[in-house]
DNA sequence: TTGACGTATTCCCATATAGGAATATATTGA
DNA sequence: TCAATATATTCCTATATGGGAATACGTCAA
């Protein structure tokens, strides 16, 4: 078996940092593919086939404006990564407490 | 050129479900090799695979006790990948509280 | 030292890229 | 209808898998 397609769900989509980029880039606000691709260092046909890879889990919304496709973030596809990463939050928490306590003990033997 | 490495950084590597599934249940605890085994319904070459590239890249520490080699999450590898999804939070809540006041208007029709 | 247990590594193969190049499609204005 | 603009798709190739099978390695008990 190979790796998981990029396309199965926002997991392995936005593993891809050109995709987080252009993600990161409309999260600012709706954007025409040229604009995109002015603003990435990227060929067009490649700005296309990420955002087709992101459209189809989700990530983006597009609409049609005359010539041009306007691509939007859709943001609440991306939650589901936010409240996973958020059942670790409880356990990196506890350990920069210890980090802390710990550099706080060697500086009282000082 | 070919997709990146899984071991390239942490969003590579948790975008494979198995190693998701691994990382979950290590935030219970410390784990061996065939404890995880047991819980995943994988082969035992395939976990320590999939350990090797979590340990690769942070996301999990691992220490020796006999013949057993105890695997835990280094939470704080994850952060990052919390951080970055935190900056569409205000965008899907807003998505949402649209979704909500739309729903409210058509109540008020009725 | 030897055997057994626990884990890691190697070899194999089917599969899925990401980017470059070329081309196709859709839409508009003249 | 035709040319120009904006985007999408197809074809190509090098590369990196993930799982299965087999095997190597490390540690302990006797």
């Amino acid at each position: 078996m190979a790796r998981a397609a990029t396309t199965s769900d926002a997991f392995n989509a936005v593993a891809e940092p050109r995709r987080r980029d252009i993600l990161n880039y409309l999260a600012m606000q709706e954007r025409s593919v040229s604009e995109i691709v002015d603003a990435m260092e990227t060929e067009q046909p490649s700005v296309s086939k990420h955002l087709k890879v992101l459209k189809d889990v989700g990530l983006v919304k597009a609409r049609r404006e005359g010539r041009q496709m306007l691509y939007r973030v859709n943001a609440v596809a991306i939650r589901p990564l936010h409240e996973w990463t958020s059942t670790f939050e409880r356990l990196w928490k506890h350990q920069l407490l210890r980090v802390k306590e710990r550099a706080e003990a060697k500086n009282e033997l000082q």
